[in-house]
DNA sequence: CCGGCAATTGAAAGCCTTTTCAATCTTCTT
DNA sequence: AAGAAGATTGAAAAGGCTTTCAATTGCCGG
């Protein structure tokens, strides 16, 4: 009824065929015959407007598929609706999981994620925030190599962040962890209680916090029971399916090899798993094995992977609720430091028949 | 010299020990004594700028921690630096080794990706593209439920898009795919070359193409086998373990249970040996079964996985890669449409031993 | 010692919104 | 019926940056 012809022409035309992204709020003034004041005040329904002139609005925005900048917006307002998510890798279940974790309330909130990886390297990870820093409302940052003290300069005063998985030299961050100690440490008690003395470990990259956690839970369940910690049995690793492949290899090549090995992570443990089934190594019975954060393919490994369950879809979960409330909030929240239990699961790689 | 009541305090200062987030331009401009339209020359580097003054700029920066407002930068420039990635899903390997492609390319070309997901439903993607496409100056859409046609009057003119795995009603857009149909096909035909006659499918959502395209070329390999398909056989599924285990589990208990099973991804052949391994059911030997996409626990498995193998990384890689062309075009690329081809990759699910 | 060119420079005009601020128009109170 | 409170409205400033445009400076050949 209206008219046929398209967007741009034509008397007071339908609903765009194209999204036009070329129209501003000047052109629905026009269109509405309004001031540029009225259409904002309609847009964000700031105060009360005429029923016509906001029929009349509508209309033209409508019609001309008009979509506000969200540049000029956040130019005046100060805020861009955009988190950052600032990951040392991107690859693997652990952090499928965490982003799942993250998307799910993010959406919700009505933030956008800018999701970055590869920031292992703290000068890396340096460079990102400063790149992205200006371009959000907050920070979600996971940085197991690096400490928050370290990282506090380069962070924008007021800037809310918070950290996943790093350490927390003092009090003056958010910080969501979870028990990297405790959780090696059962986890080796129980190798120690199923009577393995030769445990090996497959370590991570040396200067990752969780990992060192990790060593030192396994130190110290070693400890406790009475056995000498053995340097040959502590392979370095850097949390890759290939480092425990190489580390389950080389171990196998020992003279005295372990009973048990302890991976880092779940994902060196699915290497050292393909390691010892090619060279026909029984898992329990002639080596033992146990990872860490039991990523979703633990359970489908034959054996099934004994573990440390880490909430990590929980984790990405709060830490982006705990963002959001900082980045809504007035004034700065106080800071709080959480370390999450872990749990452990234990299934055939470590006792036969589970 | 120049003064002290600066804003970090301090004669002169030094680098800022607190990135100060406040400071603009003006404020560079004035301490450095000229004019903004110096220091943006300095910043972009766009006109020769006296050696003196250059460094009087620089010093400033770096003294007051200056980081250029984006959001103005894009106002005047219209781009943002940033491309939108809108996925029906984020959990799982399959696509965090499509971001793991995604994220090398768009940190190497400078671009920041925002990642959204749970766009399954055609409204839900219509919505996320019209809150993100004022921010991003391209977007990779991963749309299996949509077509491109449809999709079409949302993407406002003028915006870059790449389509994976996005039926392509015509030739107007860019999209990049991999071959389902012909994956399926080969890997129903190696079932049935094995011997296998009845053979049931657990198939993906009902919109999805990807898994359309899939359940066509299992019918098109039984038919070129002479064998009837048998609609008892075919299970609905929805790409998760869960709807693997339970059409798994729902095969059971047919009277006439089939001797292999297709599940339309490897994600639902995970939950379906998981079932089978609870029943006791032997496979390959009572029944073989085949998945897609090779996600990397497919080799993990017990028995290992055979699937069809889809260059899921290189397509994260290679979608981006186009759409950061297309981005930076001048004027409008001719569309391309790909579609990559697959690889069966036997392995011990289906051939005992393997 | 002068016109002219190149190298530098700064003022000012946008880019697109939101948000005062003040003005206009209604409606209600007394 | 007059004044006041309240509802609507538009003009204009501001936000931080890039980019003309024109002006200034320093230098050349002549």
């Amino acid at each position: 009824m209206k008219g046929f012809s398209e967007t741009p022409a034509g008397p007071s035309g339908s609903a765009p065929s194209t999204a036009s992204m070329k129209s501003n709020i000047k052109d629905v003034a026009r269109r509405a015959e309004v001031s540029i004041a009225t259409v904002s005040r309609v847009l964000n329904d700031t105060c009360p407007v005429h029923p016509d002139k906001r029929m009349r609005v509508e209309k033209a925005i409508q019609e001309l598929g008009y979509i506000p900048n969200p540049a000029a917006r956040s130019l005046l307002k100060r805020e861009t609706g955009a988190l950052a998510i600032l990951l040392p890798v991107i690859t693997g279940e652990f952090f499928s999981e965490f982003l799942t974790g993250l998307d799910t309330v993010s959406r919700e909130e009505k933030y956008f994620a800018i999701v970055s990886a590869s920031h292992r390297e703290e000068e890396q990870l340096r460079l990102a925030i400063r790149n992205v820093c200006r371009r959000v409302d907050g920070m979600l940052v996971m940085a197991p190599e690096s400490s928050t003290a370290g990282l506090r300069n380069v962070i924008p005063s007021g800037l809310p962040v918070v950290y996943v998985n790093t350490t927390a030299d003092d009090q003056l961050d958010d910080v969501i962890s979870f028990d990297n100690f405790g959780g090696a440490r059962k986890l080796v008690s129980h190798l120690l209680e199923l009577g393995h003395r030769r445990i090996a470990i497959i370590n991570g990259t040396p200067k990752a916090s969780d990992a060192i956690d990790r060593f030192r839970g396994y130190r110290q369940a070693l400890e406790g029971h009475g056995v000498k910690p053995v340097e040959s049995l502590e392979i370095p690793g850097d949390f890759t399916q290939e480092a425990g492949y190489e580390g389950a290899r080389a171990l196998l090549r020992l003279s005295d090899r372990p009973t048990a090995v302890f991976c880092v992570n779940d994902n060196m443990a699915v290497g050292a798993l393909r390691a010892f089934q090619e060279r026909g190594v029984r898992v329990p019975e002639d080596i033992a094995l146990g990872g860490f954060d039991d990523i979703p393919m633990a359970n489908y490994l034959t054996p099934s992977l004994t573990t440390v369950r880490v909430p990590i879809k929980k984790i990405g979960h709060m830490s982006v609720e705990r963002l959001i409330q900082k980045t809504r909030a007035k004034e700065a929240l106080q800071p709080e430091q959480q370390v999450l239990p872990v749990e452990l699961v234990i299934r055939g790689s470590t006792v036969a028949g589970r």
